[in-house]
DNA sequence: CTAATATGCAACTTAATGGTTGTATATCCG
DNA sequence: CGGATATACAACCATTAAGTTGCATATTAG
């Protein structure tokens, strides 16, 4: 297994509210997704959605907010790349919450062991 | 490593959306930390922030509409319990997203190997 | 140069969120 | 029974979010 150090580390709650509130949508979240494969220039994006080109860029300034994608510069086009180390964070932050759970039953379990 | 079958299986966008931004809140992120560890009451968790009792209330409602928590009444309290299944299903989105980066790195690999 | 393309950004509308207070109801305790 | 406790829920308010249209700017193609 490839372990990302510092994973969570000092997370802060509005980065963390600001990349799951950036995945609580399904557009973006196919952003996200689409990017990762390959990146994308917001009109290639923005022609997928059915809605505006500004409602399109404003999604991708809240991915870029969280950190999920970033832009780069390309003559008069602007490319999309997802950010994979953003999206490990957020995992990170479930598999602690995972392990507490894990924990718990483990607790649980040593209880009844114990009568 | 534990497999939990299905985990993302028909999840639909309203759902995952729904998920997301349960979590994209600092006290809704710290009651589900908290009950997962043990159960609480409303009043129990109300005391530990610093707002009203309605207004954690709504959070626990919100919760509770994405599947994250469950409650359960006893006498005239209700216990609130994290569900790890929901959890689990945010976990297994953003493992498939991972999974889709790593490939995309295996093609360039793959590409730089040719030359 | 000019037209077309790609993006940025402001102003506006509507709906959803996150908080409040107030009131109602149910349960427990003495 | 009657008071205290635990919860539910409605109404309201302020802020943010998500979309729109319209206009400005930068770059490329012919």
């Amino acid at each position: 297994m490839v372990v990302y150090p510092d994973v969570d580390a000092r997370l802060s709650d509005d980065e963390v509210d600001r990349i799951f509130r950036a995945l609580a949508d399904a557009t973006r979240r196919d952003i996200v997704q689409r990017t990762l494969i390959e990146d994308a220039s917001i009109s290639d994006l923005a022609e997928r959605y059915d809605m505006s080109f500004a409602a399109v860029q404003k999604h991708i300034t809240v991915l870029e907010g969280a950190g999920l994608v970033t832009k780069h510069r390309s003559g008069r086009m602007r490319h999309i790349r997802a950010n994979a180390q953003a999206l490990r964070k957020a995992q990170g932050l479930l598999q602690t919450y995972e392990r507490i759970w894990q924990h718990r039953l483990a607790q649980l379990d040593a209880l009844l062991a114990e009568e």
